[in-house]
DNA sequence: CGCACTTGTTGCGTTTGCGCAAACAAGATT
DNA sequence: AATCTTGTTTGCGCAAACGCAACAAGTGCG
């Protein structure tokens, strides 16, 4: 096998301040896998037998019922760990990982997670950092759900997107994944029908444009107003 | 100031496994507190001077939107540690506390925290596991509010209440601290009305009783029917 | 190239639960 | 005991969003 070069993670924020022998015995520990667009690389309540670090795509984080409603709990992109089951305590996945482009990934096993953690204080900060990132925005979208409109909910759901994965174009921001109008319907609870007639009413605006699976956000700004807008 | 006994924390999960001095030493840092029913104990974004551990009494984690809507986050039951905002990777609380009704907790210098948490993986493990479990709850009624209806999730609180802090009496099982209609709306994204309109069915009907601020559950198999019912 | 499949659009009737308002009940305060 | 505050109940009308259904528009595949 060839050995990875550790310019792939050194500058990712888990590994900053890790000393080039330890990257470099941990990158020979790792296995790189592709993930095809579409393909499950964990479900939910399954033994984690690896934890992972997104070096290319995009993935899509789902929750499933007993009922089989779905919501989509986040995207991981590029830069960004996840399968981490043993930095929120756990010995199984808590949600399913659904590529939502083809992925590329770096596996470890998870029995080394505890000698990681333990020998760089910087990576635990950080991974524990992220999990607090994840619980606050948890909260943050449970609150919105709760108290916001659905109007609004989309649109603050484009902006995240928009921010976290955005591509500048000449039209505006395209969000740079494949994501239908079922999609958002599953991250704000919601149905596609209402996030389709929403967004044909924004594209008549000139506020966003899409088309079968792409969203561009043209007038950022009139979402932020819809989005924030107080209720009355 | 009198020396506290260990016997106070020895027990509890987050200290489990820690030495006679060790725990001594801990306790020898904190001081203990006194808060009224219905006093703030800390609030959102403010400097995490402490985090505290609940021996006494019950305490509301709330959030407030810039609108001024309010969502209950949680109750901290006792024996609890809470406030621990370094486990989340932060040096801001991320909610406010507010005690339900007369508290009594121990509070610790948040600076302490790294080094408990080096010293003693069995404390770190632990608070990782809780903070992993808020993650996971969370989450769950965040699917909760986007797919069930209002009547499931006031009977799924319901019956976590009685679960988290319920005590058995002759008439079923009583949710052990004041909670008015008005909590009820704000854990699960309702109003008042409308938990009111639904509990007073629900009382004609036998499975539950509750009076001001007070509610029994009758027959809690009947909650669990509506809370667990398909949609069609 | 055409057929099947997926994704998106739109109209219409229905329902859920909100919003407002008024009345009432139970403690708390003086 | 009288008053005040806070919590609860209930009626009524309305609006938001759902659910269904039919259709349109892209996309992939043989």
């Amino acid at each position: 096998m060839n050995r990875l070069d550790i310019s792939l993670i050194r500058d990712l924020p888990p590994f900053v301040g890790m000393e080039t022998d330890a990257l470099q015995g941990l990158l020979d520990q790792a296995s790189s896998l592709r993930h095809e667009k579409g393909v499950t690389i964990f479900r939910e309540a399954e033994e984690a037998k690896c934890f992972f670090l997104l070096l290319d795509g995009h993935i899509r984080v789902v929750k499933i019922n007993q009922n089989g409603d779905q919501m989509i709990a986040r995207y991981i992109s590029a830069g960004e760990l996840y399968g981490i089951a043993k930095a929120v305590g756990r010995d199984t996945y808590p949600a399913n990982a659904v590529a939502a482009v083809d992925c590329l990934s770096l596996a470890w096993p998870t029995r080394i997670w505890d000698d990681l953690v333990s020998r760089h204080p910087g990576f635990a900060k950080n991974t524990y950092q992220t999990v607090g990132k994840r619980l606050a925005d948890t909260q943050d979208r449970l609150m919105e759900v709760a108290t916001a409109k659905v109007e609004q909910r989309i649109a603050d759901i484009l902006l995240k997107l928009a921010n976290q994965t955005g591509r500048k174009t000449d039209e505006g921001i395209l969000i740079d994944f494949p994501i239908s109008r079922q999609d958002i319907s599953e991250m704000t609870g919601t149905t596609l029908h209402t996030v389709s007639r929403l967004m044909s009413g924004w594209e008549e605006k000139g506020w966003v444009k899409s088309g079968r699976q792409k969203i561009t956000i043209v007038e950022g700004h009139k979402l932020m107003l819809v989005a924030s807008a107080r209720d009355n």
